[in-house]
DNA sequence: TAGATTGTTAATCGATTAACAATC
DNA sequence: TAGATTGTTAATCGATTAACAATC
């Protein structure tokens, strides 16, 4: 309760919102590891952000924290699950049935938390129809019916650069909430429908340029 | 030649390196439509950063601009793919074949810039050998002896969670000069070995996030 | 109670934005 | 030359870190 009230009230920047799934994992190994209690400090060490950095993201959403004790394991896992909304189910649809899409289709298997891809769609015949980790894959056509049938939470967009808008277009009319975009440029969405942008080639980019920036520093060593 | 002097007196701060695959793919659009010169205001409203940031970023590396005129849209595409490395090749293996190095593997393909998929690793003996996108997979126990006959830059990680930090420790003996990591866990890898993380799951659990805030929000309106 | 560690306020640091002189 | 727009300095804003009183 306490924390849906401070969530309300103001907005919390992306940069933390970024760390909580992180938080999430090393909670997740640490249960795993039947840790029970863990502190800002033994926390920072793991995880590498400092200790107070840990307290402030953590008193965004509420005091989940015990003094002289620290944080209980298990209970702060399932406070940040429920934060980022994975004690809820999500039913998502892949555009796209290339390589990535399919990929994405096998691999979304594996995320245990509620992430269920129910269809793909494509424009090449030869696909359609097509089970891909048991997942149809219909014809793009069916796109506007589908989503006017289902209730779809989340759009994965695995198209080219020149379908992506038009794709991103149709899901927002059809009532998706989130949009998970792999294609290679800056989509523009509906007010109020979430965007997050999975970059492939400017993730490879600045990995050149750090790559290049250590040699070059190297090189100053000599 | 101000490029790298600048360069080599201060660390560019990982916000700036950031932006600038971004601007080099607007930079590339505007480049496919023929237009020759464009001023930081102009640029931003395309892509949505500040003319005063977009200005501070770039002199970061240089003037690349004149006053009174703005910037050449081909030489500040030029410049920037310098500063990123992207006049270079970079020779990458990927290690893991499942769904998502196959994807990589295909993907690669086109990225247009010199980036190179010269071997696969798996320990799937049924994948031993198979070729693909012409690539040829081999088995993991090569790995060693591979790395040290040839001059690889980027070692991809498309392994499980169990398996990332071993492949990480034998690319980086291997010496490979950067590492882009698909597996869902942070790795630890030698000093002056760069690291690039695509943590999907971290970013699909952003995105749940964002789309029950929306919603929360929405229901505020109500 | 004493010790530990949080939650939170205050201080610092860094990044973004604004302003404007320099100059094409 | 006048107008436009950069490069750069200064101001602001936001995020991180430090400090410590509160409290388990």
């Amino acid at each position: 309760m306490r924390r849906i009230l401070k969530g309300n009230t103001k907005t919390i920047s992306s940069a933390v919102i970024k760390r909580l799934p992180r938080y999430r994992r090393y909670l997740n190994e640490l249960k795993k590891k039947n840790v029970d209690r863990i502190s800002s400090n033994e926390l920072s060490n793991l995880i590498g952000y400092t200790a107070s950095q840990i307290r402030q993201d953590l008193n965004n959403f509420g005091g989940f924290g015990q003094q002289g004790y620290g944080y209980n394991v298990e209970s702060l896992y399932n406070e940040i699950s429920a934060i980022l909304g994975l004690d809820q189910e999500y039913r998502m649809i892949i555009v796209g049935t290339g390589n990535l899409g399919q990929a994405i289709a096998n691999y979304t298997y594996y995320f245990k938390s509620g992430f269920i891809v129910s269809a793909m769609f494509d424009v090449n015949p030869k696909l359609i129809g097509v089970r891909i980790n048991d997942i149809e894959v219909f014809d793009y056509d069916m796109l506007d019916e589908y989503l006017k049938d289902k209730d779809i939470d989340i759009g994965i967009v695995c198209t080219n650069k020149a379908s992506a808008q038009e794709v991103v277009d149709k899901m927002c009319a059809g009532g998706i909430k989130g949009i998970w975009n792999f294609a290679p440029m800056d989509l523009i969405v509906n007010e109020g429908i979430a965007l997050e942008n999975v970059h492939l080639s400017d993730s490879l980019h600045s990995l050149a340029y750090y790559i290049n920036r250590n040699s070059q520093q190297s090189q100053k060593k000599d």
